[in-house]
DNA sequence: GACAATCTGACACCAGGCTGACTCGAAATC
DNA sequence: GATTTCGAGTCAGCCTGGTGTCAGATTGTC
């Protein structure tokens, strides 16, 4: 999952990025509010980390603007005050969660893993092919009945080709959910999980549509 | 579909031309802006992928004009600049998508899928024809219910076809969207993709009007 | 029947995809 | 602090499948 961090504090800014990251998902991370939208604009993002207030404009008119254009991608909201106020104001202008400054690292990942599986708006969080069970809320994998082990950057494929059962899900989709904007790729980092996850969960598991990228199932 | 690239470098734009046109798509490549406005006004293109710095003027003026014009088709801009600030400047002029030289050629090609699929905006994405069901927008064509995978040049001529239900395409019109202005074809390609279709589609999806060109069903 | 248009099986080429083996670094363990 | 383990990313060589070409067969038209 790609996350987009807009946040102006450089110190928590790096903190959060790094911790983040490290849970296997590709942080973005924006000081502004034009340069947030311009992010919004053109990346697919599973979570948004919003900071409230920021050089350069209110960050719950960027909220509201989103949710104007109809886009319902999960807002988690940080900020210092500590007002029920701001609280309230944040919920109605369409955050999903809210974070008050400072919290625990760990719990913002979970919060953002919560406040995503919610999104997903899966009704039927286990999705199974042929003899996989993928139970995207829990995180876990089974192969006949049998639970089967993979690692954080497996698990990130998984999940994003199970999220969309039946698209084509390109090899560049699959890059930019595994990397941050900097940390360009130059090999075929994506082709190498696709043959792991194929030995651990079957041959059938990944189909390839050549030219324009992979799927689940036969 | 076809494409206009309006890019001066030489090595770059044709690199662009050939891996785009190995996606299924034609590409037509002008190199100054003056040609480009030719071209839009007299084609009929799917995707324009503009380069912001030419010779003769700036890339972002060109977009300007057009929507001045309500000419709507989209846009992915293409540029070695490398601010945030460029890329708001282009999506407020009005363009669809953004990407920073050097890019992968593979992800251009997602782009321009992605956003003519966003544009396509067809009332009636589906057509049916006898036992066949083309989802234009999905790029899946169903034969009695089962996925039949195509590759990129057989999907270029059903969609093609699929788009003028009704209307004969002659030879040369499924050569035009399969091969750019220069690549001329000394075959009879477009006969053995039509036969490559029969043969997984069905003997009467695609009709021979013979000295004319082609029809969808029967 | 003669001629042209179209069809289709076969083939060679090569870009794209696959995968085993390797290095590197971070974390865990002793 | 030293050693081991393990995941991540890189690379090279192999394999596969899409493409364009051709030749001979078939079909349609006059």
């Amino acid at each position: 999952m790609r996350v987009l961090l807009i946040e102006d504090e450089p110190y928590l800014g790096q903190a959060v990025q790094e911790h983040v990251a490290r849970g296997g998902h590709a942080v973005d991370w924006v000081q502004r509010l034009d340069e947030a939208d311009a992010a919004l604009r053109t990346v697919d993002y599973g979570v948004i980390l919003l900071d409230l207030h920021l050089p350069d404009g209110r960050g719950l008119d960027l909220l509201r603007t989103l949710r104007r254009r109809g886009d319902k991608r999960p807002v988690i909201i940080l900020t210092a005050r500590d007002q029920i106020r701001d609280r309230i104001e944040g919920l109605n202008a369409g955050a999903d969660d809210y974070l008050v400054k400072p919290f625990d690292l760990d719990e913002l990942v979970a919060r953002i893993l919560a406040v995503a599986r919610r999104y997903g708006g899966n009704p039927n969080p286990v999705v199974r092919v042929g003899e996989v069970e993928i139970d995207l809320a829990d995180r876990h994998v089974r192969r006949d009945g049998r639970d089967v082990e993979l690692t954080g950057r497996e698990w990130a494929i998984v999940d994003q080709l199970a999220r969309h059962p039946k698209a084509t899900i390109s090899k560049e989709q699959l890059e930019e959910t595994l990397y941050a904007f900097g940390a360009e790729i130059e090999s075929n980092a994506v082709e190498v999980y696709i043959s792991r996850l194929r030995k651990k969960l079957g041959r059938d598991f990944i189909r390839t549509i050549r030219g324009l990228g992979y799927r689940l199932g036969g």
